[in-house]
DNA sequence: AGAATATATTAGCCTAGGCAAATAAAGCCT
DNA sequence: AGGCTTTATTTGCCTAGGCTAATATATTCT
């Protein structure tokens, strides 16, 4: 990194300014209509899988062990507990979640998919998988793994 | 650019594969939960003028002219046009926007800001200028103009 | 002009998340 | 053991967006 004249370091202490701000087409605007098309493209994606979106990040924390109880989703992905708790119940009657009492603490269950959750995982990553590249057709691996690395520095300025 | 030999198109030819294709650490996984995270904070900064990020886009809209109408709204930011007549029914009452009648066009009213709208509006645009600022630290200006790049061409490929 | 079509908005119903209070079970402290 | 605090989940209530049908105008096409 080289370095920076005393007004360059002014000038770019922050990136937009009254000036130069268009809510739409900065990083804020354009990253939300990012998201929402790829969660609309992952939807659609899923729709024969009878599966949302949401659903989806739900199972694909349970199948990569990164949570196995309610409140752990929760904090992996920022959900609202009361909302967790219907999500499950609609996953469970739906045959690709089992709660199973969990042997020492009775307050919680432990969640694991049942042989059909664990059937269509496969599907489910291939398909988001799928999305994703569509998006991010033209890209080069350089290129992803910069974007990949932006996006990291954000959450960390969160 | 340099020219790549055929393996190298063909790596290169997606962005993740079933080996390397982590949800959460994937551009879809971080995208999304940077945005959940500019909207909170978003939400956070509007709170104390008692106004949402969703209420934000919609001002943010009118009143840099991009749209007249709720069905122009609804257009240019993919939204719902029955949530749309709510929002702006509560827009309305909360003072900030107003119906006007289009003279030729019965169907439709137009929309402007309110004197209090107007009052407000650069407050809004500072704040979302502040928060994006913020979720930017550290980047260059060279770093945001790609970002924006990355994402207006993902948006493309929708 | 009159019919068919398209456009703009609205109202009703449904789903789903956020928040707060309730409940239950641990864990801790003395 | 008994009481206080924390943790995990659940329930009820509220808000808000998505979808569909309804309504009112415009527009287009004979």
């Amino acid at each position: 990194m080289r370095a920076m004249s005393p007004t360059e370091t002014a000038t770019r202490k922050e990136v937009y300014d009254l000036k130069s701000y268009d809510p739409k087409r900065s990083i804020g605007g354009l990253l939300s209509r990012v998201k929402l098309e790829i969660s609309a493209a992952l939807d659609a994606e899923l729709a024969p899988l009878d599966i949302t979106g949401a659903q989806f990040v739900i199972l694909m924390s349970i199948a990569l062990g990164e949570a196995d109880s309610a409140c752990a989703l929760c904090k992996g992905i920022s959900y609202d507990p009361g909302a967790m708790t219907r999500m499950l119940d609609r996953l469970e009657r739906r045959g690709l979640v089992r709660r199973v009492a969990h042997p020492n603490d009775r307050r919680t269950s432990n969640l694991e998919l049942t042989a059909e959750g664990k059937a269509v995982y496969p599907k489910l990553r291939a398909s988001a998988m799928k999305v994703l590249n569509r998006f991010l057709r033209g890209f080069t691996q350089k290129e992803a793994r910069q974007m990949e690395s932006f996006l990291q520095r954000m959450l960390e300025n969160a």
